[in-house]
DNA sequence: CCGCATTGTTACCATATTGTTACCATATTG
DNA sequence: CAATATGGTAACAATATGGTAACAATGCGG
């Protein structure tokens, strides 16, 4: 999960995992069934009971019986040992988008694209692309809603935080342009950052 | 599943079951990946495009690639054959919870036409079609009111949002008519777009 | 304080979109 | 049956949008 880019934490035993829970802000739960002291389920109800976080059950019980009782506690999915990581990855993926976890991963690809949203920086083909910051702002966030189309007045304020500004449609214009310069292959016909006639500009997937 | 009381329709091959979905009102699917025709990964696609149905694939492929690529096509869920009945009807229920709350807030469907109001983007047979701003807002205030007959005023009021304009009839008119000839297979004889004369136009169900 | 990188401003161009006008066919009205 | 209103259609004009470059202002490190 680290190497995915996420934040994680850990706990060896139910109470210290309800604990953990308690005093910081999870966004997901990956949850063994057996567990020394109070077993998964128990857990995992104790957890439903006030937040609504969602949780996956990872057991290497697989009899059908648990993945039943896993499901009824409330759980949001179950994964029997032994899995595969990718499985187990994108399962993690689609449960915080859809619990609309703004999964603040430590990075955004697309195709060769890769923005480091942790250090800042922007890889394309795996060299270094050396942005301005605002450059930067700007591309972090047409890549935080990757695909979506969002309009200058959406940019101007997301990145450069001015609701209004009567420079603001120019200044947008003119750095979609700089980054287009740094970042596409051909900055007159792009491939990456699309615009929407009227509409604004998106990051595309690829 | 019809023991659990839902409502079951089945096709044995993808296009056949391209074409129930496409006919029918549909809640979830169930989705073997081995099929005849098509396969399943890519009658998936097929409806991702327009619809937004959840998906659970279903199979005896128990390859993790094939887990892995399910899940990418934007399935659900993904359980492997053998299963167990109670867990199907568990995930099932599940995800039909899930989709309940935020089902169809994004999406206007009527027969081949599709208008997705959360991006602003508007499907013929799931061709997107590309729409100028104000032919879109014109659609969408339409599609609002399905099969409603709106006069020229109020397409005004809503789609523009002038009150009065003495150039709005023929606005109106010359905009009904660039829809036309974006989205009906023959503009001079409008399938979707239809007009009540002396009364307005609506978009009809089909 | 200087020089340079970054950021902001302005201007111009091409073209897509929007608005306007005119004309025709046909339904509705008197 | 003529007069009128309505809607379809195309062509044209005005405007808005986005691409582009060049230039000015700002800020920062040495």
């Amino acid at each position: 999960m680290r190497d995915d880019g996420y934040n994680v934490m850990t706990s060896s035993s139910g109470e210290e995992g309800l604990l953990l829970i308690k005093e910081n802000d999870i966004d997901l739960i990956l949850l063994d069934i057996n567990l020394p002291g109070i077993d998964g389920l128990e857990v995992c109800n104790r957890i439903k009971i006030t937040k609504h976080i969602p949780v996956i059950f990872l057991s290497c019980r697989d009899q059908d019986s648990d993945v039943i009782s896993g499901l009824e506690t409330g759980a949001e999915d179950y994964i029997r040992k032994p899995f595969n990581h990718r499985e187990l990855s994108l399962r993690v993926k689609k449960l915080l988008n859809r619990y609309q976890v703004q999964s603040d991963l430590g990075a955004i690809e697309t195709g060769f694209l890769s923005i480091r949203t942790d250090r800042e920086e922007v890889y394309f083909n795996s060299n270094k692309v050396m942005l301005t910051p605002v450059e930067y702002k700007l591309l972090e966030v047409l890549g935080e809603k990757l695909n979506w189309v969002l309009s200058w007045e959406v940019l101007l304020k997301e990145a450069w935080g001015y609701e209004e500004w009567d420079g603001g449609r120019e200044m947008v214009k003119v750095n979609i342009r700089r980054l287009r310069k740094k970042i596409e292959p051909n900055p007159s016909q792009p491939v990456y950052i699309l615009t929407e006639r009227g509409r604004g500009y998106k990051l595309a997937i690829i």
